[in-house]
DNA sequence: ATTCATAATTATGAATTCAAAAGCTTACTC
DNA sequence: GAGTAAGCTTTTGAATTCATAATTATGAAT
């Protein structure tokens, strides 16, 4: 018997949700306006769980809210998406760090096996992103403070704003591979402080890499 | 003439700050579940309003909702503290070496005043906790990175759900003093690794400092 | 007296309605 | 033809209304 409805999720969030996808894929592009009445229509519910799902986009930096003009998707400049990988890139090395520390075999042999699917995938770019994904979001977790791990969530949906992240310099995802080999390395051995520069280094290079910062 | 309404904040925004300094005071203690219909006759408006402006504390972490149930105001565990405090640190040193290779001698200046004002605040708590925030969010802005501040005044208001915050060891307050001026003195220098490296100092001590993390 | 079932009450979730501001169209002036 | 003002339309903001889940109260049975 399977768990339906174990909490079934609340409609302003869900419709939160679909907006994201909606603006991750741009089809909501960066600066465009949102029309409630065309999207609660679109979406079959009413304008209140689509303002309140509004108002929580704003609070992520998602959307950006203009009195008696309505929302708009927010636009990140080049200054923010450089500002924001700053924070990611501070942010996850410090849990990289933790994890090299505070991990348990168990632990580590799971983001080894994530590393291993990494590998694997090197000739899917979606799947590779996916995975790359995976297990960056796995040793957060795995860090054990719920508050940078949303920090961080957050963070990477303004980073999404941005489409062309999606892309990859030549080489970008080998050598990316390799970093993750290395940061898998240190952890193993438990070095906090190499594990953490290493994935310091991972976040460096990503930005170098034109427009592929979160692989 | 003054200018009135320069942009009437929205109606949510300011019972989201209303019901921010309720907590805040304790008055809606941690724990305690929040009526919506009450709380909108006590403001003289509609749940519609108040129900966005909770939806908005929730993402900021300060609320939790639950579905069919309601909104009761987060309890933040002992972990929960030290693990917003950790990030606090880290976001903060991190700005502070920013600051120290960036700023411009105007705003050293600035920064020097506000410590000057702290020096004379020593005998008074309350004035001491405020300028020293001033401190610390003047420095955040000087940063120049408004993703960093912006995560910081969250993570500052989830600190503040913890009321014996406010306390103070016995003679935290000069040694707290002492460390700005470490701080000052390192910024002045443009002494990137060194202001960093005594404002992560600050906070460690902060922290010791059994029940006042933010001073 | 305690427990369980059912009815009444209350509170939340969401749709609908209403008010008013912003934007747009049209017509008029120069 | 450009500019402006009046009125019309559209859209947002907020109150109200409605539906339903959750809680509390009531009462019967063991």
């Amino acid at each position: 018997m399977s768990a339906l409805t174990l909490t079934p999720k609340a409609l302003y969030e869900e419709v939160a949700e679909l907006l994201r996808q909606r603006i991750f894929s741009n089809e909501l592009a960066p600066g465009s306006w949102i029309d409630e009445l065309r999207l609660a229509e679109a979406y079959g519910i009413s304008r209140t769980p689509l303002r309140e799902a509004l108002k929580v986009l704003a609070t992520e930096g998602l959307v950006t809210m203009k009195v008696r003009r309505g929302a708009y998707v927010t636009e990140v400049s080049d200054k923010d998406q450089r500002d924001v990988y700053h924070l990611l890139s501070l942010l996850e090395s410090d849990a990289t760090g933790v994890v090299a520390e505070q991990a348990t075999e168990v632990e580590l042999a799971e983001l080894a096996q994530l590393h291993q699917e990494l590998k694997a995938a090197t000739q899917n770019t979606e799947r590779f992103f996916e995975i790359n994904e995976q297990f960056h979001m796995r040793l957060l977790e795995m860090a054990n403070n719920r508050w940078r791990t949303q920090l961080v969530l957050d963070l990477r949906k303004v980073m999404k704003l941005n489409r062309h992240n999606s892309l990859f310099k030549n080489g970008r995802i080998e050598e990316s591979l390799q970093e993750h080999q290395d940061i898998m390395d240190a952890l193993l051995a438990h070095d906090a402080a190499l594990s953490q520069q290493r994935m310091q280094t991972h976040f460096k290079n990503g930005l170098q890499a034109a427009s592929s910062p979160l692989a």
